[in-house]
DNA sequence: CTTTTTGCAAATGATTTGCATTAAC
DNA sequence: GTTAATGCAAATCATTTGCAAAAAG
C-alpha cells in the first residue's frame, strides 16, 4: 500500500488539483491497468483493491479524471463507454463489431492531417476522432462467437 | 400522394428488397429532406405527412433502412442516434459540442488515406468513422445558450 | 472546520423486445 | 394465404441527479 508508484499517484492527483482518497488511486491505477476498461471492468478491478467501491463512485471518479484529463473516454457508438489513460498523444482506436473489443492505432497517416485544427463549414474544431470498424483477431479464428454487434456493416 | 419522387422511392425500397409501406415511405422522405435527423425528428416529420406513426415504426423502418444500405445511422457519442440519406460515399462528420448538430466534412485528405481498406493489429477494417468536434457557427455567435454538452473538450 | 467525495436510491432517456393486429405480396 | 410490418406496452441498461454521511485539506 505504500508503492513507489502509489507515491507517484498521489503527485498526479495533486498536481492535477484533485483530491486523493482511496477509490481515486484504485480508478486510476484500474485504468492504467487494464486494456480499455469500461465502467464495469474499472469498478471491477477497483473493488479488487479496495474490497468496496460503489458504481457511482467510479462514475463520478472517472468523469473527474476526463475533466482534469487524466484520462479519455472512448464511446464507440452502440456500446458502453470506455477508459484510457494515454492522453495527450493523437491516437485513434479499431473497435471490434462483434465483441466490442478496442485497440490503439497510431495515426495512420504519419503527420496527423486528419488532425489539424481548422475551421471546416465554419466550425472550430478542437479535435478529431478516428475510429476504425473492423472484426477482431480473436473473432476472426472464433466462427461467430457471441456476436454483439451494434451497427451493421456498410462498405 | 403521387408525385414522381413517390414513385422513385417505392421503386427503390422494392430494389432494395423492401416491402412498401407509408410509414416506410414517410421516413425515407423525411431522412432525405431533413438535415442529419434524429429519430424525434423523423417521427415528427412523418407524422406530419402521415397523421399518425409510432415511434416504434420508425425506429423499426431506420433499422430495416439502415440494414438495407439505404441510410446510414451517426452515433456522436453522448447524443441521440441521427441520420442521413448519404450513403455509400466516404464523408465524415463534424458534430458540434455544444448544440449536437452535425454537419458533413468530405474527406479532408483528397485521397482518403483514412479509409483504406486495410489490417490494423490484426482486425479486418471494413470502415473507418471520422468525427471532428467543435462548436458550430451559431454556437459560437450565441453566447452559450443551451449549452447541451456532453463530453468535455480534450487537447 | 470547510469543501469535496462518496455512496445509495431513484430518475432519465434512448433503444430493444414480445406479441397481437394488420397490411403487403 | 403467407410472410413481413406495424403499434403498443413493458423491459433494458448505461448514465445522471439529489442528498445525507464521511473524509480530505
Amino acid at each position: 500500500m505504500e508503492s513507489p508508484r502509489h507515491v507517484d499517484d498521489v503527485a498526479l492527483l495533486r498536481a492535477a488539483g484533485l483530491r486523493v482518497t482511496s477509490p481515486r488511486l484504485a480508478v486510476l491505477a484500474a485504468v492504467r491497468e487494464l486494456d480499455h476498461p469500461d465502467v464495469e471492468d474499472v469498478t471491477r478491478a477497483a473493488r479488487r483493491r479496495l474490497g468496496a467501491v460503489s458504481t457511482q463512485a467510479v462514475y463520478d471518479v472517472l468523469r473527474a479524471f476526463q475533466d482534469a484529463g487524466l484520462v479519455r473516454r472512448i464511446e464507440p457508438a452502440g456500446s458502453p463507454a470506455r477508459y484510457e489513460g494515454r492522453v495527450g498523444d493523437n491516437h485513434h482506436h479499431l473497435v471490434c463489431r462483434r465483441c466490442g473489443s478496442v485497440a490503439d492505432v497510431d495515426c495512420v497517416v504519419g503527420h496527423a492531417p486528419c488532425l489539424e485544427p481548422a475551421s471546416y463549414a465554419g466550425f472550430v474544431v478542437d479535435e478529431a476522432d478516428v475510429t476504425f470498424w473492423g472484426i477482431c483477431p480473436d473473432c476472426q479464428a472464433a466462427p461467430r462467437r457471441g456476436a454483439r454487434s451494434t451497427t451493421r456493416v456498410q462498405s
